[in-house]
DNA sequence: ACAATAGAGAACAAAAAGAGAACAGAAAAT
DNA sequence: ATTTTCTGTTCTCTTTTTGTTCTCTATTGT
């Protein structure tokens, strides 16, 4: 589900505050910071946020959360696919595969479908299964699951530019690399294993 | 379909800030941007990119989008450095590996390591480790383990040719396919997945 | 003269955003 | 226990924004 203006910056204005908050915030906070003045407004858009599944809401009356990933027992949570256009955050109830341990790291891990062909020329073909390793940073030249301006998860090989910008870098001859701003991109975990089945 | 002077210019200006932006753009922010005080105006441009198939209209009312950017492919062939024309070893790993069941098929099944490129353009790279199922023949086109003259083992693509000779494909299109009489081939088992460690 | 290109501006339908009232349940206060 | 306050939710309504379509005018090139 893609996100209106209003919803980004809303969502945005949550992720940016999330770490200040003790509590999660009330509607009446929320639309006294956001500069409305109906919470009934308000409600129609966290609603939407919910939908997309970029936010919780909490029992009771307690405002909403922000989704975090909790780690599984056993197995290990398979996302749906990368590169839907979708954030990782957005999948509601993953399945766990079981995956044994040499093809996991010692930290915590979940699984995407790989789409498109991007990838392609280090063997990463469409419908691959990858197992990525949960992180919000990577060192150069890593393989990352990047989220682009919250919208769009892709997998791509990174590269941290000295002014501070980051480099997308598809491997495939016949795609170009795609250069963002810092903040425009969120690394949420690094390629560790591939599975495919024939 | 050829584009006029002032498509083509709005078309820069739309591929120009693609990356910069974090929703697609409205018309009203596209006709300042461009110096238009009039939608319709900017509209009917907008319309001949899209008949051009250089931009996509998105739902709803949130804009325009730039198409996917796809080069024409000069076909240029990956320089690789293969030296060796012969077939690939496959040696099995001495110890016993831990799979899950969805990579495996009903099937008594073992697992090779890979080496060499010979089929690198369907994704099987050097190193991977794949899973074999136990057969002694195999169909037509599927990819399967073959001993060559009691001596060699290489993963290739299976061809039955009419006159009872066996090609062996491989899937590297700076490599050549490999001819055999029937009973110089004996077929070892079929692929069923692949497991990969970065 | 004619056609192609470019732009302005009005009008319209639908979507998005917001305001405000009303309500039920939980928490806090009495 | 009872009342009061606060919170999330739901509803209807209005305003604003946005894409689209239309007509009209100006400019340019052949």
């Amino acid at each position: 589900m893609k996100l209106t203006r209003r919803q980004q910056e809303i969502y945005n204005h949550l992720h940016h505050n999330a770490e200040h908050f003790t509590h999660p915030p009330t509607y009446d906070e929320l639309c006294h910071e956001l500069g409305l003045s109906s919470r009934g407004s308000l409600h129609k858009h966290i609603q939407a946020l919910i939908d997309a599944g970029l936010v919780e809401p909490m029992a009771g009356r307690q405002g909403i959360r922000l989704v975090e990933w909790e780690q599984a027992d056993a197995g290990i949570p398979h996302l749906g696919a990368i590169a839907a256009g979708r954030p990782i955050e957005a999948i509601a109830q993953p399945d766990f595969l079981e995956v044994p341990d040499f093809m996991l790291s010692q930290y915590p891990c979940y699984a995407l479908t790989v789409k498109g062909e991007s990838m392609i020329d280090i063997g990463i073909m469409d419908g691959d299964l990858v197992v990525i390793e949960k992180r919000d940073s990577a060192r150069d030249g890593e393989i990352v699951v990047a989220l682009i301006n919250n919208e769009e998860a892709t997998l791509k090989r990174l590269q941290n530019n000295s002014d501070g910008s980051v480099t997308l870098l598809p491997e495939n001859s016949t795609m170009e690399p795609m250069n963002y701003p810092t903040e425009q991109v969120q690394v949420q975990g690094v390629l560790v294993s591939l599975l495919r089945r024939y």
